[in-house]
DNA sequence: GGATTCGGACGATCAACAAA
DNA sequence: TTGTTGATCGTCCGAATCCC
């Protein structure tokens, strides 16, 4: 984990960009003799010794190994990183996906002339007496009113998209990320919608009102298409044998902290069953989930990710779980329809047969964890206030 | 000790917006 | 039409952790 501010060993971030005094540079780069930026400077020069602090280069385009790993790639093909760790046949130009059109981004600050005839921006002032000025013009999170988007500004590219917790190699199936890309017309939202308002009732009414329906992430986190190669796209619900994975949460409250979307998912159906269950035992103990559940795979993929240092992985056995695959051009169908309204659901983006069979099956596992939830509920919190 | 994970700072890009 | 702004997407640093 990364330090967090304050604790020893943090620097801050123009301060890291110095050469410690022993052991520079750490990681990949120590020894390897690429720790050079394309302009031909070591980092440690890059660094600045005047003071002023550089830019940090980096390459157009990231190889796909270094753009999986978090490293430092180069121009070259294969890279250095590549060749060192005997990847050249994989070390091909990572794609991006095309930007989104349409997104509208509210009022601008309003730029006054000085003197000299130079613009300067001012901000503008926000009705809401609540918002300091660094929130005028600025997306956040509170801005609930505005038609923008709540999850706005920088996440974390691991919180948009999430990495494995473990190597590949070491999973017998791909993980998968639970984070809802359905909108809250879809039944399966609108169910669990309710169970989320049911189940929070004994939080508090602040914390209650701060869910936050599922497209709020639809931009990000739920996504298609903005999926790393080793992070395979979501499915709601999804999960690994063995364990249910939960949402990026955590990564999500630590990137907005003022912003806690509760993801209305039934990836937090699992959490709000998780704790529930937790918290309130239940005196009549149902199997575990992953005994009831089949393996759910990403959407677009008939088989689990294929990672190359793993080579021999077996198909799924479960067919049923294929019936749950996305069709392959769900993907290309959404990202250029160019849609501005990012409630623009992943549903409508598939073929409605797709997404009926989806959600039957998703809305099954639904209601049988609401079930378990409400009967949990009432078995233990019988006489005591919920509200 | 090397490899991997992961939070998050930082950079590049470009469409939306505002002013000329 | 042109310059500015800010959202989006990507790179990769570096600490923490894993694993041989």
């Amino acid at each position: 984990m990364a330090a967090p501010h304050g604790q020893q060993g943090w620097r801050p971030i123009a301060e890291r960009r110095q050469p410690p005094a022993a052991g520079w540079p750490p990681d990949d780069n120590n020894g390897s003799g690429n720790n050079d930026d394309d302009n031909g400077r070591s980092s440690s020069e890059a660094a600045g010794a005047s003071g002023s602090r550089t830019k940090r280069a980096q390459v157009k385009n990231a190889c796909v190994n270094c753009q999986r790993a978090c490293k430092k790639c180069d121009s070259g093909r294969p890279c250095q990183r590549c060749v060192k760790y005997n990847l050249q046949d994989t070390c091909v130009d990572s794609k991006r996906k095309p930007r989104k059109k349409g997104v509208k981004r509210g009022p601008y600050k309003k730029r006054k002339k000085n003197d000299d005839g130079s613009s300067v921006a001012i901000p503008i002032l926000q009705s809401d007496p609540g918002l300091d000025e660094s929130d005028a013009g600025d997306s956040d999170a509170d801005d609930s009113g505005s038609d923008t988007p709540l999850v706005q500004g920088h996440v974390a590219s691991h919180a948009r998209f999430p990495r494995l917790p473990l190597p590949l190699s070491h999973h017998p199936h791909p993980p998968v990320i639970s984070v809802a890309p359905e909108t809250p017309t879809t039944g399966l939202t609108a169910a669990f919608n309710s169970l989320a308002t049911t189940s929070s009732s004994s939080m508090s009414n602040a914390s209650a009102t701060r869910f936050a329906p599922a497209q709020h992430y639809a931009g990000h986190v739920g996504q298609p298409g903005g999926y790393r190669a080793h992070a395979p796209a979501p499915l709601p619900f999804a999960h690994t044998p063995g364990t249910i994975r939960l949402p990026p949460i955590a990564s999500f409250d630590q990137a907005h902290p003022r912003a806690r979307p509760m993801p209305t998912s039934a990836s937090s159906l699992a959490i709000l069953t998780d704790v529930a269950l937790s918290s309130h035992p239940s005196p009549h103990p149902t199997p575990p989930l992953t005994q009831q559940l089949p393996p759910v795979y990403p959407p677009y993929q008939a088989h689990p990710p294929h990672d190359p240092r793993s080579p021999q992985r077996p198909p799924p056995e479960d067919s049923e779980q294929l019936s749950l695959q996305l069709p392959d051009d769900a993907r290309s169908r959404h990202t250029t329809t160019g849609e501005s309204d990012l409630s623009t659901n992943y549903a409508s983006s598939v073929d409605n047969d797709d997404t009926h069979d989806r959600d039957a099956a998703m809305e099954s596992n639904i209601q049988r964890l609401s079930r378990r939830l409400r009967d949990t509920h009432l078995d233990q919190d019988s006489g005591s206030d919920v509200n």
